[in-house]
DNA sequence: CTACAAGCTCAACTTAACTTGAGGTCAAGC
DNA sequence: GCTTGACCTCAAGTTAAGTTGAGCTTGTAG
């Protein structure tokens, strides 16, 4: 096939718009590999764009790195990852965004009969003591961060 | 009406929730207010307790404590909020939390698409260049936090 | 009136996710 | 063959949102 361009870090940074520090820092969280050149620079595989462009949009909708990390170490090591690789992924990520979007919207929701009624002590307050609070999410995203 | 039962720190946080550490660092991030008592110690009007119950839904669904404190001085500082002055709040955040329930749901169609589809580079991709990105939210909350 | 739980202040520590800087190397153009 | 821009490593700094601890004061129950 085509040879496989590799691109050193500098043109990752640009291709993908996150810092070479912040490229270097997944790099030792794990979330991205390289290689290096004889002369110890870093050359990655195009591979490192997608990987790239998922941390962010995970990140956007609030999955940590490490979370994102565990999530990316399911794919196969060896090998460039399959599109069934990905839709694993995806299908997991995209239950975690249905889990969140509903607690928002009950939040929203919650909000607007609440924020006004005085009832928020939190002994009382059906959006406080819920039990099913947002704060106890165990799976997915503990984040939103949309910065 | 009710002699007004003043509140120590214990107290709220005992009934908010939240450490007493918590309620001192609001104080300083001026999101709460006391009075202090003839020997120096905190004592608060059972107002703070809405305020607090506030700040801490706020913040689960990504207020941050920044945006929070700029909400609550839209209150007025001499006297009691009334229901009409949490209902602009409630308004206002309501408006924030519908768009980023939009913008979830769009991530999550986003991602299910294009995960797989190997469009992700940055100048492609829909999901990452869309100009309405997460990223750019001017107003409302910035980070969805969900601890 | 004396314990001792609660409070107080202030400084330092914590985690996440990076950025910045210092000091040194690599590679491509002229 | 040298200059310049891209890289490299490693340490330290940054912000948010608190927590922890030391050392000292208050207030309440017996």
């Amino acid at each position: 096939m085509a040879p496989v361009t590799e691109l050193t870090v500098g043109q990752v940074a640009m291709r993908s718009g996150v810092a070479v520090s912040a490229l270097h820092f997944y790099e030792t969280r794990g979330l991205i590999r390289s290689h290096r050149t004889s002369g110890n620079q870093r050359r990655y595989g195009r591979d490192v764009l997608r990987r790239v462009a998922i941390i962010k949009v995970a990140q956007e909708v609030g999955i940590s790195l490490a979370e994102i990390g565990e999530a990316l170490a399911s794919l196969p090591e060896g090998r460039t990852p399959t599109r069934d690789d990905w839709g694993l992924l995806s299908t997991a990520w995209r239950d975690a965004l249905d889990h969140k979007i509903a607690q928002l919207k009950k939040l929203r929701d919650g909000l607007i009969d609440c924020i006004g009624c005085g009832c928020m002590s939190i002994d009382k307050c059906p959006l406080r003591n819920k039990g099913d609070r947002l704060a106890k999410e165990g799976t997915g995203a503990r984040r939103l961060v949309a910065t």
